[in-house]
DNA sequence: CCCACATGGTGCGATCTCGCAGTACATCTG
DNA sequence: CAGATGTACTGCGAGATCGCACCATGTGGG
């Protein structure tokens, strides 16, 4: 077994799961995680959001695009960069979020319960699957 | 932070890591990832495969009549169920999946030794998380 | 100060994903 | 051994992802 590829099958499953847990929210498992990082941040710009989704631009463009057409993000200027925007969620963006995530906390329960004694190694083993993988990813 | 957006970030660079790895072999980490569980099994369902996979039966179609498409995979008649088939890697798929295999294997080995002592930590909790993400989607 | 080059974003189009509805076969019930 | 109900798969179409080519702006060298 190899923890690439069981990173791989632990993705599908937990997609699986949340798409179905969130959808009477109108999120997507994937959209629940991006409100998330757009609601850690008061604001951001398309290409730092692309970092932390590990996402093309062209992707993250559609996002914005989406996400603004549902009345959920704003953009506002960027005072450093004309070329860019700065990313913000909308207060019925925020709420949307705090929709999806009342269906989202049962589930953070009951994978802690059945983590039991070994939900802090999980935390600990997935950050620094995390750390690994962006290192490779970044160059070396 | 949470386990299972954690297990999202993760998968997000690893995803992409992949990709850019794989590229020159002409498999995306998804494809990869399945033509490994296709190798695996000698032959395997189209509802087996979307249990693996934790995708919906339309989507494995798609998959199946691509990979057909390429070469990679035949259908066999399943003596079981007359409404199924068996799917099997051809030749053709066997060599694509080594020739991925190969631009794979020098990630495997830097992952490994950047997790270092903790190696086996992340496959039993990789492991854990699969086993606990399942149940609950199973119902319970 | 200008120019060459790097970087942030997007329109477009090819390709994927997947829900819905439908068909074919299997299985269960009486 | 019907008839009803369930399960395996697929055509189709809507929406999502993302590479390519492109424009606008920033930046570093001379």
């Amino acid at each position: 077994m190899d923890a690439l590829f069981l990173v791989w099958l632990v993705a599908r499953s937990t997609e699986d799961l949340l798409d179905s847990a969130l959808a009477p929210s109108g999120l997507t498992g994937d959209e629940y995680a991006i409100y998330s990082v757009l609601s850690a941040a008061p604001t951001i710009t398309p290409t730092e959001l692309a970092r932390w989704l590990a996402a093309p631009a062209t992707t993250v463009s559609s996002y914005v695009k989406r996400f603004e057409a549902r009345g959920h993000v704003t953009r506002e200027p960027n005072p450093d960069d004309r070329r860019s925007y700065r990313i913000r969620l909308t207060p019925k963006g925020r709420r949307a979020h705090r929709a999806a995530g009342a269906l989202f906390a049962p589930l953070r329960t009951e994978v802690a319960e059945r983590l039991g004694s070994r939900a802090e190694d999980a935390l600990e083993v997935l950050l620094r699957l995390r750390t690994v993988v962006d290192g490779i990813r970044a160059g070396a």
